[in-house]
DNA sequence: ATGTCATGAAAATCATGA
């Protein structure tokens, strides 16, 4: 099961570069952020043309986050429990089954500048709900896939110019150590699970995000925030991790990249 | 620092979010 997570800044804007990457990338599900659409403005007709199921959970203007999937979906729901005055359209999950049943939960975590502000705290108070909602999928003890834009710069080395980002929400040391939480509830980052060796002081250079402005993709100015967290029971079904850097560079592209895992599953 | 992009409301520019 090849299961993929995508910011693509617009669905409106961004259809003909979706589609060309699901033509080629053909992922089983692919979890979709920043529809930036109503529910009624996204298209499902070139989606199911290509065999895959349509869920969208939308906001007018910003957020939205939807799954696409070829495989049974069901128990689908929308919205990150903890807060019904929540307006925010962040979060869907679905239970997906290929092999064996896989939940898999899409995400689009708050990016919370400026810090600090209201919208740090929105940003930390979210991290909170997420915390419980994952612990909650953990007692289950079955695989639960957590993937989206965490808005979440982990280390250092996910950061071309760690230096730059030091006041900045998606670096900042409450950000960090709520990340850090969540790896410490048993999740684990997908990525960097299947890296292969690297010496200690390498630039990783793993990146899934470059700004629009001052040419940052031809500088490779990039920062790692699009992640995949596994429960351990994914994580022992774990085959492959990686990122589509070049569809960066292709024609209107989104200032995001996919990222995707093979599970056997 | 910003050399950008997408959206929506308002009305062919601006505010907002990122």
């Amino acid at each position: 099961m090849k299961i993929a997570t995508f910011n693509i800044n617009g669905i409106k804007a961004r259809l003909p570069a979706l589609l060309d990457w699901l033509d080629e990338a053909r992922p089983d599900v692919a979890l979709l952020q920043e529809l930036k659409s109503v529910d009624e403005g996204v298209p499902h007709e070139p989606f199911e043309d290509r065999g895959y199921r349509v869920e969208t959970h939308g906001q007018k203007g910003f957020n939205g986050v939807a799954i696409l999937s070829r495989l049974p979906l069901e128990d689908v729901t929308r919205g990150l429990p903890g807060d019904d005055a929540d307006p925010q359209a962040r979060w869907i999950e679905a239970t997906v089954t290929g092999a064996r049943p896989v939940r898999v939960c899409g995400l689009y975590l708050p990016n919370g500048n400026p810090a600090p502000g209201p919208k740090y705290d929105y940003k930390l108070a979210w991290l909170a709900r997420m915390e419980a909602r994952v612990t909650e999928l953990l007692a289950l003890e079955e695989p639960v896939i957590f993937a989206g834009d965490y808005n979440i710069i982990p280390q250092p080395e996910d950061a071309a110019r760690p230096e730059a980002w030091t006041e900045d929400a998606l670096f900042l040391p409450q950000t960090r150590a709520a990340w850090r939480r969540l790896l410490a509830l048993g999740l684990t980052d997908a990525i960097r699970a299947v890296q292969p060796h690297r010496p200690p002081a390498a630039r990783l250079r793993d990146f899934t995000f470059w700004d629009y402005q001052a040419g940052a993709w031809d500088r490779d100015n990039g920062i790692r925030i699009d992640h995949l967290l596994l429960s351990p029971q994914a994580a022992d079904l774990l085959e492959d991790a990686q990122i589509d850097k070049p569809v960066r560079g292709r024609e209107k592209p989104s200032d995001h990249v996919p990222v995707w895992i093979e599970l056997a599953a």
